[in-house]
DNA sequence: CAGGATCCGTACTGATACTG
DNA sequence: CAGTATCAGTACGGATCCTG
């Protein structure tokens, strides 16, 4: 989620739960989180890992969890390219609330 | 969360962690369930507790929400109208969800 | 009081084509 | 491989006016 805040400009959290869905609300992001907390990936990994998720998209939402601190962006220079994704500690520490949500999920929905 | 599924055709969700992020994502949800976790509100007090949200947007979020069975909605018969919003069990078992996500938007954000 | 109706901006996301 | 650029649909959410 991630909706009005256009260029980040840090959107004035009134409440430390808001702060919370807003570095995780993104369509893809807890799916991401969920992935990167079990072992680093590659771009591509992450994009066939994600089924329905385009590039384009995928970039995104990594790019916006990198700059929310969540998680890690590391280039291997080399032929071909490698890029390897990793959660951060900060990132690391929404693993309670992940798994809450899982357990949810799995009860209902 | 929350974006591209429309007229809510159940989604197809793959992981339990995305289910719980659909029934959260909205931009006001999670201050509507903190709120709600505390004690039972009137729509005109939620709509003064959340500073910011319009009667329009705070309605719509609700239905979604009485959607998913995550808060009860009662009409008291009466004049002038009085509308209580309650949580469910259901909703209540978000608690902990909310709960984790309050920790770590204290923390950080 | 608690909305419904209407109009509307724009952010989110996807599709497709192209590059270092 | 790991993106970026461009075009575009649409759902989300706000503003404003109106009503039982």
């Amino acid at each position: 989620m991630h909706k009005t805040g256009g260029d980040n400009p840090k959107k004035l959290v009134s409440c430390p739960v808001e702060a919370t869905i807003q570095v995780v609300g993104g369509r893809w992001k807890v799916l991401i989180l969920h992935r990167l907390l079990e072992h680093d990936m590659r771009f591509g990994e992450l994009l066939r890992a994600l089924k329905g998720v385009t590039a384009r998209t995928l970039t995104k939402q990594l790019r916006e969890l990198e700059a929310d601190g969540i998680v890690s962006r590391t280039v291997h220079q080399q032929v071909p390219p490698m890029v390897e994704y990793a959660i951060t500690p900060k990132g690391r520490e929404l693993e309670p609330t992940l798994l809450a949500m899982h357990a949810w999920g799995e009860k209902y929905g």
